[in-house]
DNA sequence: TGACTGACTGACCGGACGGTCAGTATTCTG
DNA sequence: CAGAATACTGACCGTCCGGTCAGTCAGTCA
């Protein structure tokens, strides 16, 4: 019933509709969120009759869930695509939180849809999201804190996976709130991306140091 | 033209249905988003006339204005209620960041609205968020690091406000991705905040503290 | 050639949407 | 008491929505 997910089958040209379709449904989802769209606006972006993407993708609600698979998978490669440099856990931690915030920051696009779906958080999506979109390369994250704490760079006594949270809290806040912090008193990195991770990795790698005192 | 913000004017009854289809409509929008939201189901969980809504607002857009206004309003209030304890610095921010996440998570509600147009950010919309909303808050905490700073508590090389960027964001990514966070590895603390804003709070004193090495 | 398949379209459908309006009930004002 | 004002309602309007459908067209295969 629903099995096969390949389009462009044997037979006939199918250029590339359906990825022009996907394309600019994602732009237009995580512009302006699910509701906000209709199907003649998706028809007429991608310049298709809006009978054809329903003969393409069964409903609008699958039509969204692919083009969130599209910017999920994006964003894992992404992700993934970032190893982190040789050297000191320190310095691994601190270039990965750079090219991490640098990442979501270029692809606002599906940063944006994937947050969205984060914040409404749908009975059964969490556990989805992070199987599918966070868990491969959170875990890589981790593993290098761990290994961090193994090699005594690192306090052993804090969970493995919270300085792994502090950071993407740090980048996750910082690319939503751009905007809003901008305004505030105070605040005078908001347009330096770089500036504020080297900051907090500075502050986090001291702060989570082995115990000292 | 659009002077009066009063209702309940000074001739009629006006029991509370007001303030009742604002406190309905600030329940759906929460939960479920401005375009998810009609208002025939606001008057429905309302008990009105959908009619009478249009009577008290001008359209739905008013309506949700309203809305969010009283949920910043909460916020702002539940915001300012937080008086710090005295104590070192450190201990008046550590108090401050749990309080503040406490209340995130009490008022899911409010937080979710709130978060999501920080999110969508229209336009001019960041702008006034950051003054009607967060300002007062933020400037308090900021106010209290640069005491922290001059006390010699706290390294005086950071941005004022960089610490209290830090504590926001991670109570956010906290509050916003609790679900998520429950199931990703090496992440044991999701459903104890307490602890959560303990460690990081441990975590960034030690680490924005006066420079030693 | 002719049967068949899948990409694609314009016209259309029922329904829900935001919003309006004429009218009624209630209550304050003179 | 008349009358002005406001709270409130049911019925209604035009529009747009997601989705369907009959049918056209191009290419494949026997």
């Amino acid at each position: 019933m629903s099995g096969d997910n390949s389009h462009s089958p044997p037979g006939t040209a199918t250029p590339d509709t359906v990825s022009r379709i996907l394309r600019t449904a994602l732009d237009l989802f995580s512009s302006q969120g699910f509701d906000a769209v209709s199907m003649n606006a998706v028809a007429a972006a991608a310049g298709v009759s809006k009978a054809n993407i329903f003969h393409h993708f069964r409903s609008k609600h699958e039509l969204y869930i692919q083009a969130l698979r599209e910017a999920c998978r994006e964003s894992r490669e992404e992700l993934e695509a970032l190893n982190m440099e040789d050297g000191p856990i320190g310095e691994q931690l601190a270039d990965f939180a750079v090219k991490h915030l640098t990442s979501m920051l270029d692809n606002a696009r599906d940063t944006r849809l994937i947050l969205r779906e984060v914040l409404e958080n749908a009975p059964g999506r969490a556990e989805e999201l992070a199987r599918d979109v966070f868990r491969d390369g959170f875990e890589r994250l981790v593993e290098t804190v761990r290994l961090g704490q193994r090699l005594g760079e690192l306090d052993p006594d804090l969970p493995p996976g919270f300085i792994a949270v502090m950071m993407l809290a740090a980048n996750v806040f910082f690319a939503q709130s751009r905007e809003v912090l901008r305004h505030l008193p105070g605040v005078d990195f908001a347009d330096d991306p770089k500036r504020y991770s080297r900051m907090y990795m500075q502050v986090l790698l001291r702060g989570a140091g082995p115990a000292a005192t």
